[in-house]
DNA sequence: GCGCGTATACTCGCTGGCGAGTACTCTACG
DNA sequence: CGTAGAGTACTCGCCAGCGAGTATACGCGC
């Protein structure tokens, strides 16, 4: 299971890689990512930035190898890699690709409690997200075809994830769809009867009192 | 762009939602969640579970409806849910179910800088990760068909989302391998290249000092 | 009836995360 | 040449989150 990183923001990874190439300054880091489009596979948080770039220095991951100082802008602390922190990254990601984690996405809690609207709402709001989707995946197929003309594959590999992902999802929420308009659903009649009466069938009422699925 | 909610943890959705049935105290919640399966679609975590609860107290969206207490245990405080928890729930689902958002997995972010390992190690630990995934998915395929017999779908969404979502994963990890054993990346020389002399070829050199792919 | 493990039901206190603010600098335009 | 707006580079302080601890009750063998 993973193991306790001393420093757990997924940010930090994404720094000690950066900071691989040429040391840098906070600031500099979070915008060479964001200009990488890092910012697409890992959430860049400025207040993050810092609590984590310190943390990264107090586990001697890092250290400032010196200052710079522009006009009379604040001076600036450098940091460079060490090599624990080039340990410490290559260990991380040998766990990352390695094992997968069980992960928490918001759509999938929210599917667990989807029972409490309407069938018919749902079914609305699904053929939202699937538009959404849809949009998105376009923008990101167009955007990976343009770079992958000029870049190897290698450097785009999460955005070929990514989309993988957002396929499948849409082709799910699709078959949804299909399920919940012709009425294949099992228990679609009880779930809109819930809603219009506020009764479960019996042998439903039964079960919600005990557990359920799967481990 | 997702609301600020109140209590944003989402345990507090399906804490919501399992007391539109019935007032609980805090640890029967938790039990009757984990007894539902629920703790495979959200994170249960002790600590939490009181801070959400009173938080979502505080807020009016719960309240305390009486105390319980069984032989000499500690007394426990009931909470049921108010009408302003129902709208919250409700409005919250919507959100959730209708608009996708942008998530920020594991996998994902190491993804984008697995470059920082050799090419061949990276093989490996994707079929490590392959060999979980599909023994998972086995795992998973089984359980909800076992449950499917005798519950209706409805109950079963979350389980089948993630099963899909799992085998586009595998899906694709076993399409990345497939290219990174018969040398079809693009970039895949290079890729080791870098790894064997620590040199990259001048021009990835040139586009590593720049900024990259997609928005 | 006495220990011992397991389940029940919480409490506490640290700490990482992060939003919102700050202060300074440059450019550009009238 | 003054001032408005965009960019640069951080700082601060609150608070949700959570792990680890605690304390009591109950079942069960011996």
């Amino acid at each position: 299971m993973a193991k306790r990183r001393k420093v757990g923001n997924l940010l930090a990874l994404t720094l000690l890689s950066a900071l691989c190439e040429q040391p840098m300054y906070p600031y500099q880091m979070a915008s060479v990512l964001r200009a990488r489009g890092k910012d697409q596979s890992i959430k860049i948080n400025w207040g993050s930035l810092y609590t984590v770039v310190k943390n990264l220095e107090k586990h001697g991951l890092i250290e400032a190898t010196g200052t710079s100082r522009q006009g009379h802008q604040p001076e600036r602390t450098v940091y460079g890699i060490t090599p624990a922190g080039r340990a410490e990254l290559q260990d991380w990601l040998r766990e990352l690709v390695g094992t997968p984690e069980r992960e928490y996405p918001r759509f999938e809690a929210a599917l667990g409690d989807v029972g409490m609207l309407p069938p018919d709402e749902v079914t609305t709001l699904l053929q939202e997200r699937l538009r959404s989707l849809e949009a998105s995946i376009a923008a990101q197929r167009a955007a990976v075809g343009e770079y992958g003309k000029r870049l190897p594959r290698v450097f785009l590999i999460e955005c070929e994830y990514h989309l993988a992902i957002c396929t499948a999802e849409a082709e799910w929420v699709r078959s949804l769809l299909a399920e919940l308009t012709d009425g294949t659903l099992t228990g679609l009649a009880d779930w809109r009867r819930y809603h219009e009466t506020g009764q479960l069938p019996p042998e439903l009422a039964k079960l919600a009192r005990e557990g359920m699925p799967p481990d």
